[in-house]
DNA sequence: CTGAAAGCGCTAACAG
DNA sequence: CTGTTAGCGCTTTCAG
């Protein structure tokens, strides 16, 4: 790679006009400038980020932070992510953090290091106390899941309401036994997801059983036909499940197709995000639509305000039950 | 943040000193180490990846080039690369590129500026010169998708031979129509998969017409869903497709179901990849498995050597027909 | 309008 | 074993 010395050196000038000519080219006399830009061609010189990231103390690369991306209620947010970040002239890096901390941690450093101007994250691991201090000096966004604090801005819908109204919907519709398929209450989704369940629970007057509640190990259509297999086998009588997330969804309606058990007449079956697939399943899932799209494109205006300086305000977006012949 | 200069100061020796600590912590004496560490973690300093990099000249990252997420093809191949790269001690970095060069050249100028150590594109679209220009100076390594030159190592299948069977296999099962839903020619895959399955028609004494020819805009369902569509309407007569990805076999099949149109007894289906939904369509998938966990582990391995400065020789990994109840 | 020179944070050769 | 110092490639004063 040829440096700025070599470019200078070969259009006759300084380091410091060719650097003018590359960041402020009117500063630069006319035939100069012709003269710097000819060499640039010539050598097939492009600056070098590192360098001028170094000195400038910043960049135009944003993070995201995801657990995986195999869990397709990421796709979408991430291309609102992608879309809104080239308006504003940034590209995106997408790092899969596994929900480990280690990995995370790597992440964090590019963040430190100005290797990005501030970063996305929507499965923060990292404890409350060190995220806190992160966000004081690095523009800092959340997106779905979130850490709840002064200062660490979120994006995200009503789980809470959504869980409850899906499961109001269900016994409404005369499911007396609903189980629940949850992931690790580590995650505030899983907890508040499992609050509206309980309250519409409740305010049928139905006392849920030891037996309804079921944890998936991960987010997979693999952990959703492993936990449907030991709800079958478990013979709760249940009449109908709630999924947290489609992936699970996803998985345990393969259980249920694969052992010949009718949806939704034995069984009825409700997921949660609206992912793509959920619409080419058999039967096709009832789910809870996230504006995912739109959810990236907000972070990105939010980490854009905080880049800048400016303060932004958490927002919780609007979901919508969509009702298909899983139920 | 702060600088090996504040830990220096803090710790009441040079930065040379602390800079030995982090990088090679046995040429410093007990006593000394012990300091700077207690230093290093009461300041919560990390070194500059910028100033090390531009230092050394070399960085722990990998590029990972990709189209789109989106196609779930390329899920399991990261997954694989993620895990070998670990292995190594690397992390990588997700690029999507959507085929776009504007996008490409922003990240091969991480790879320009030793931001990153190579990288593994699985869609290259820059032109063919500069491609082997860059290849000759950042190790580079093609998975999937490749350039066919020297010195542009790649680990991909035999997309013409997977091709050639699973349209035999169509045929024997007494298919005589038989379309083909591919993506533009521009990319290999799609002329060598079109080849195979032209080579198979040809055996088999059939003349295709110009109505079995359908191409989709992108890989997504929908485009697959899309390409069904018009297909049906032009009433060819078809029996069988053959789709040459999986993304575009699923959307297709939404189509024959939406329509009621019976799979695989009026239509049957085949797609390519053994992406993971495809076990849960209805009905499910038959398809050509791929092996992309190993690809990415392999692509890695290669790229490891590539940086190690060693040879490294292209590889063609074997592929395996999935017979299920779409055909 | 242009050049000289300092300095971003780091590592490595060279002395001691 | 440790400190001094040059320099990676770049931008930005400060002079001229």
């Amino acid at each position: 790679m040829p440096t700025i010395q070599d470019v200078a050196k070969h259009a006759g000038v300084s380091v410091a006009t060719v650097s003018r000519v590359l960041n402020n080219p009117s500063s630069v006399a006319e035939l100069t400038r012709k003269k710097v830009e000819l060499s640039i061609q010539e050598l097939d010189y492009s600056p070098n980020i590192l360098g001028r990231n170094l000195r400038n103390a910043k960049s135009r690369m944003l993070l995201v932070l995801l657990p995986k991306i195999s869990n397709q209620f990421y796709l979408k947010i991430v291309e609102g992510i992608e879309e809104k970040a080239l308006e504003y002239g940034y590209n995106i890096l997408l790092c899969q953090t596994h929900s480990k901390l280690e990995r995370e941690k790597v992440y964090f450093d590019l963040l430190k290091n100005q290797l990005a101007a501030g970063a996305i994250t929507m499965d923060p691991t990292i404890d409350r106390k060190t995220l806190i201090n992160i966000a004081k000096r690095y523009p800092f966004v959340q997106c779905s899941e979130y850490v709840n604090a002064k200062n660490l801005p979120y994006v995200t819908i009503d789980s809470e309401l959504a869980a409850y109204q899906v499961t109001k919907y269900l016994l409404k519709q005369g499911h007396q036994r609903i189980g629940l398929i949850n992931v690790s209450e580590y995650f505030l989704y899983a907890r508040d997801r499992k609050k509206g369940y309980l309250r519409a629970l409740e305010e049928f007057h139905i006392e849920p059983e030891e037996g309804w509640f079921y944890s998936a190990n991960d987010v997979s259509l693999e952990s959703g036909q492993q936990v449907m297999r030991s709800l079958l086998n478990k013979k709760q009588d249940l009449t109908a499940v709630f999924a947290v997330s489609d992936m699970l969804a996803i998985g345990a309606l393969k259980e249920l197709n694969t052992r010949g058990i009718d949806v939704p007449n034995e069984m009825a079956v409700v997921g949660f995000d609206k992912i793509e697939f959920t619409s080419i399943t058999y039967p096709s899932l009832t789910t809870v639509a996230q504006p995912m799209y739109k959810m990236g494109e907000i972070s990105v205006d939010m980490l854009i305000k905080k880049i800048q300086g400016e303060k932004v305000e958490d927002i919780v977006l609007e979901h919508e039950l969509i009702i298909r012949e899983s139920t």
